[in-house]
DNA sequence: GTGTTCGTTTAGAACGTACTGAACGTTGGG
DNA sequence: CCCAACGTTCAGTACGTTCTAAACGAACAC
């Protein structure tokens, strides 16, 4: 059976996300919003097209929810809801890296209070990573609101 | 059975860094190597130490050896070599996470590409974050470069 | 009040992965 | 030459995870 670009593309976004730590079934379903048309939709659309059991969808909607990347809509004639995902969905994923690094930093806080003595040679091989992850926890947000303030200055000009 | 403390941190490290995709048990042996005395140990040493199989700690540190994280050393007296971490290594791993950004910014091109007009209001969904991750894929390098002469020039200092 | 459609929950099956244990080189000493 | 120590490889097992399918619940139409 001949999958569609726009499946495969789903597919692969699948994948994708399925190697960060997500399952592939959920991403796939993010990868078929951003590209599908009618960006909303509901669950048995979602079912049908992306051939999952109505119950991963579901279960699979709500997580996506849960982490700010998807929204459910009222829909206005029929009953029930459709889905669509955030414009910033990707950079919410993105952004959540910087939790990551916090956890790293911890461990390498702990990891020298073991040594006993932070500036024993020893404990060099946690002493640089500390103050790397440090470093990255202080100038990543710096950098989201770079991004932002820059972004929408662009917008406004109406040119890319 | 009471595990020791720096046991226990080797495990918490594996857990963390299974999280991230290592697997468990490479993860504990790069979290022992970390606050292990001596710092340099050989396969022997690292079986008994941690509770895995030979074969597990072969295979392990060969990955970690792969992804830049571990090297190993001639021992002196004895026959064979000996393991020991990098000093940068928690820098490499963090490094690496500038690839996944590249990733992500090419599947929203590829995304793009499928709406066909970059420029609609429903490819809003895919534009904002492949600007997104195109500025942390180009913003990230100038970081880690701003680290290490920071970080060189407060050394340098002898004060933290 | 009853029937129908839409959504949720959960038990279970299928699958992949991580780790072990044992067999197999390989290198140096007596 | 033979033995011993050290490391590697690989088949198999045990485990967790992901997805399905079917039973269950809730809301609206008539």
């Amino acid at each position: 059976m001949e999958l569609s670009r726009e499946r495969r593309y789903a597919e692969e976004v699948g994948v994708k996300l399925a190697s960060l730590g997500m399952t592939p079934a959920y991403g796939k379903l993010l990868g078929w919003l951003l590209i599908c048309d009618p960006p909303s939709q509901s669950l048995a659309q979602l079912s049908s097209s992306l051939g999952l059991s109505k119950g991963s969808v579901s279960t699979g909607m709500r997580v996506l929810e849960r982490l700010g990347l998807v929204r459910r809509v009222a829909a206005p004639g029929t009953r029930g809801h459709v889905y669509e995902v955030t414009p910033t969905a990707l950079i919410e994923l993105g952004s959540r890296a910087g939790e990551q690094y916090a956890a790293i930093r911890e461990l390498m806080e702990r990891g020298l209070a073991l040594l006993d003595d932070e500036d024993s040679p020893r404990a060099e091989r946690l002493r640089v990573s500390r103050d790397f992850y440090a470093f990255i926890e202080r100038e990543v947000p710096k950098l989201l609101d770079q991004f932002k303030t820059e972004y929408v200055r662009k917008e406004g000009e109406g040119d890319g």
